[in-house]
RNA sequence: CGGGGUGUAGCGCAGCCGGUAGCGCGCUUGGUUCGGGACCAAGAGGCCGGGAGUUCAAGUCUCCCCACUCCGACCA
């Protein structure tokens, strides 16, 4: 296109997809480099979608019990070290503090990687009796992973979460807790931030290192790829052993509680970058977007203009929605482009021709569609078309995800769909590791999960031709 | 950690065979505009990623770092 972009200008998807992801990151304000590499600040913008997704998920886990705490950020090395496979699963992306002030510490501290060892060394002093079960805590705090590439929200070498960690009397309170918390990130996932997911366990390969089990939702992006949006693990009894977590039972015997942690991070901004975004920019799905109608005076040097804009501001404002007019002087044009950019998901321009009329024009941001309404309609018609962005960003996202899973009944097949088409591939699965690092190697996918919806597709493991019971879904991943 | 690319003003870039830094946009001020990326005028803004070296002289040449970025490997 001639034209020339003076807002920030972006990278077209079909031109560099990662190109455009990086673009959007950057100018669309969400975040801007540290001076430490692989860290990034969370510039006020991107901060605030942050803070909407926070609100909504905390409210969800204290419907069903969760109480927040907060953990130390420092965790000292025999700490950590005591269960092995999570120790051997961190160690290489862990970052050390050793000195405090000019002093050689004795014993190095961690940066936190996750914290159920911290969550463990508590529960070991603060839990007595079956009567404190439950324990359902969750925290909202950054941890550190010394990851060697990294990119904005997708991985960073710092990034904030929710980790949520539970001990419980029982194994299957334990699981149903782990089920529980499951479908809650599904649910947000669909219903919040409008992205369709798959639910299901992950291999014993890409489960989280100490977890006897591990299960995820995973996503598709615009460019077909994977996403895992959020896991939930279930360790058994596990972590208390290796922690010396007990109570004394209803029997009167001591006894070990089973557990579970579940978290969720940054990442989801990135998910929505790439599910919903389009060359003009991000597409925010409006409950989590920081202004949900972006109000544009035209010609508002005219007499009553400006006015009438903020009169709508307020209405709308106290129909609870997040809103802003924009009263700064740049062009129709510019302000139209920049709240493009930014994905505010609903429009509305009111000028003096509309006044006149009694009228204004609402803008979607999912697919460009106007309406014009009249005033005394204005709440009503903002949430509707509000509800329509919504409804039409989940539809087009399903409509990507569904149209791009596809069977395969060997790895070359595999390999070949994943290549021309990309997406999910879904085969039948022995359940052998060797097959994954088989698929890994010849097909460049990992597994993503065994989803709970089977199919069956055939009797035998697309890899190896033993016999298979599960279907498997496999992917290139970020 | 391997391979490629890039680092010059906030952003995008130019700067040839070495001679001491420029353009567009943005920004500031004033004015005119205003229904899809406006215009005029006057300004501000640079240790040319960092460090060594070669040279009378280094964005420019050499070496070493560093950062960003892409592709792998690795990564709950």
């Amino acid at each position: 296109m001639a034209k020339e972009k003076k807002v920030e200008q972006i990278t077209d998807m079909e031109v560099d997809f990662a190109q455009w992801y990086t673009d959007i990151c950057r100018k669309a304000e969400l975040v801007e480099y540290a001076s430490v590499k692989g860290f990034t600040i969370l510039r006020p913008y991107g901060y605030a979608i942050w803070e909407n997704m926070q609100q909504i998920m905390d409210a969800e886990f204290k419907k069903t019990g969760h109480e927040n705490v907060a953990m130390p950020v420092l965790i000292p090395e025999s700490l950590l070290k005591k269960e092995g496979e999570l120790v051997n699963g961190f160690a290489p992306e862990v970052a050390w503090v050793t000195m405090g002030g000019s002093e050689q510490l004795e014993e190095r501290l961690a940066f936190r990687p996750t914290s159920e060892t911290m969550f463990c060394d508590h529960w070991s002093r603060v839990l007595h009796s079956y009567r404190e079960l439950p324990m359902l805590y969750n925290q909202w705090c950054s941890v550190i992973r010394w990851e060697k590439t990294t990119r904005p929200f997708l991985r960073s070498r710092e990034f904030w979460w929710q980790e949520g960690h539970t001990i419980h009397e029982t194994a299957e309170e334990a699981q149903a807790e782990t089920e529980q918390q499951l479908n809650c990130y599904a649910d947000f996932f669909e219903k919040v931030l409008a992205i369709p997911v798959v639910r299901g366990r992950k291999t014993d390969k890409e489960k989280f290192a100490g977890a006897e089990a591990t299960y995820t939702v995973e996503c598709m992006m615009k460019d077909h790829k994977a996403l895992q949006g959020a896991t939930s693990h279930y360790f058994g009894d596990k972590f208390s052993r290796a922690y010396d977590v007990t109570f004394t039972g209803r029997d009167n015997k001591l006894q070990y509680p089973f557990q579970t942690s579940w978290g969720s991070t940054t990442r989801m901004i990135g998910a929505v970058i790439m599910a919903h975004g389009d060359n003009n920019g991000l597409v925010l799905p409006p409950p989590i977007a920081p202004i949900q109608v972006i109000i544009l005076p035209v010609a508002m040097h005219k007499s009553g203009v400006l006015e009438a804009a903020r009169a709508l501001r307020e209405r709308l404002q106290n129909a609870g929605l997040r809103v802003k007019v924009d009263e700064s002087d740049n062009s129709m044009g510019w302000k139209c482009a920049q709240y493009e950019m930014k994905g505010v998901p609903l429009r509305v321009e009111i000028g003096p021709r509309d006044i006149e009329a009694g009228q204004c024009v609402l803008v979607r941001r999912s697919d460009g569609g106007k309406t014009v309404i009249r005033l005394e309609e204005l709440e009503q018609a903002a949430k509707e078309q509000l509800a329509l962005v919504q409804q039409g960003l989940y539809e087009k996202a399903k409509l990507n995800l569904d149209e791009h899973c596809y069977a395969a009944f060997s790895v070359e097949e595999a390999k070949k769909l994943q290549e021309e088409k990309g997406g999910f591939i879904k085969t039948m699965w022995c359940g052998d590791v060797a097959c994954e690092q088989k698929m890994k190697e010849e097909a460049g996918m990992s597994s993503r999960c065994i989803p709970f919806k089977q199919e069956h597709l055939g009797d035998v493991c697309a890899c190896c031709g033993r016999p298979a019971e599960k279907m498997i879904f496999w992917g290139v991943a970020y």
